[in-house]
DNA sequence: TTAACCAACTAGACGCCGTCAAGATAGAGG
DNA sequence: CCTCTATCTTGACGGCGTCTAGTTGGTTAA
């Protein structure tokens, strides 16, 4: 009669109390579910991820996971605002650091930025993708933390500017707007294997290092 | 009885007619296909293409489109390698003339860059997409056309750094690889709806060209 | 204590999807 | 003429998102 609901949800930080066997109601389903989407994304990709394999994964029936969330968009958006919060907190650690001078928050900023993306690659996708962004609706929640983020880099690039760490050409929006066409491009390229060369990465860092300080010098002699 | 699909096909590359009555062969299905799901794919994108509207749409059986493309990734390569085609046409036209320096040459090409992007967003998400390059295999004729334009593409930015137009101070292959990542990057955001502002399109454009030829002041005196 | 309530969960069904297998059709070549 | 074969068809399978209607069982108020 009793249906065991499998008592491993995840051996882990759960927050439901590992409560022993059968149980009706799973502890913390919404929190479970997240956590193994994410295990999920990180294995096959947001496009291997169906709400069906996502609850058989968590131990509850097909249709649970719709108690939790409207729809599949909606627990999209929800792992997306969780990348948004773990990528600004990484960058509010990285300028944090009392010991960086401009040029170096510069640098690091770009690293980061790029290792954050090509560690997470399908996370990266979803938070900048079409699939929430485009036409399905982002909730406000995400739409405001993409926001936010952004505008953070606006005013840091104001600072770098005013440090004349970066050129005062070019209005801090517009130069914001540009740079992160420029890491988002190419985060995009490597993570969605049309560079394949992971190897290069490096050097191409410095490139736009260079040209966004603009020191690269125009006569070759 | 039997009809006429000879008469179809030699005019060449006519689409195929709404023509008499019920014949079982189709004139060209393969071109037929391709050419109805450009129309649907810039009606409903590519996630709103479907192998079996398709086949619907031109008039055949679910299973038909088969006996011309492999699978659906089959015929979205195709339908990416002629927009691979369309785009080197584009720009050889615009090198072609005479009249443009080099410094007009790359503003002119900039703009025809995001023209086309933003002119074709759904073609520009199947030729740059993750949908055909990761994991799922590209055909070797779409790897070739991509891989020449990108080719080609380096060639331009060398000559515009012997002509002075962009700085001598990077490589010529790494120069264009963070250039194209920042009009890529430009293209996606704003296709993928995380940019809406399509109006200061314009500015950024400028911004970028001043960015690629190192033309903002770093000081602001 | 018990009855009622209701959030959390389940099974069933619908209409999509990509695509495989087996059979029908008809133009082309011997 | 008859066969061969490319082309096209119907049928079926498994998977998907999600709607509807019912079940369970912890919580709360009488």
């Amino acid at each position: 009669m009793t249906l065991s609901r499998l008592a491993g949800t995840l051996p882990g930080m759960t927050a439901n109390e590992p409560d022993a066997k059968s149980r009706y109601h799973h502890g913390d389903l919404h929190e479970s579910l997240l956590q193994a989407a994410t295990l999920i994304i990180r294995e096959a990709g947001v496009d291997g991820l169906s709400m069906r394999k996502l609850a058989d994964r968590v131990g509850v029936s097909r249709t649970a996971p719709y108690h939790h969330f409207r729809d599949k968009q909606a627990l999209l958006s929800e792992l997306a605002l969780k990348g948004f919060r773990q990528y600004s907190q990484q960058i509010d650690t990285l300028f944090a650091d009392p010991l960086l001078d401009g040029v170096q928050q510069l640098e690091q900023f770009v690293r980061l930025y790029l290792k954050f993306a090509l560690d997470n690659p399908e996370l990266y996708n979803l938070m900048f993708g079409q699939t929430l962004w485009k036409s399905g609706a982002p909730s406000e929640a995400l739409r405001t933390e993409a926001h936010t983020a952004f505008r953070d880099f606006v005013k840091r690039v104001a600072g770098w500017q005013q440090q004349a760490v970066l050129p005062a050409g070019a209005e801090a929006l517009r130069f914001a707007q540009v740079a992160w066409s420029t890491l988002h491009g190419l985060c995009r390229l490597v993570n969605d294997g049309i560079y394949v060369e992971a190897s290069s990465i490096d050097e191409i860092c410095a490139t736009v290092l260079s040209l966004f300080r603009q020191q690269l010098s125009r006569s070759n002699a």
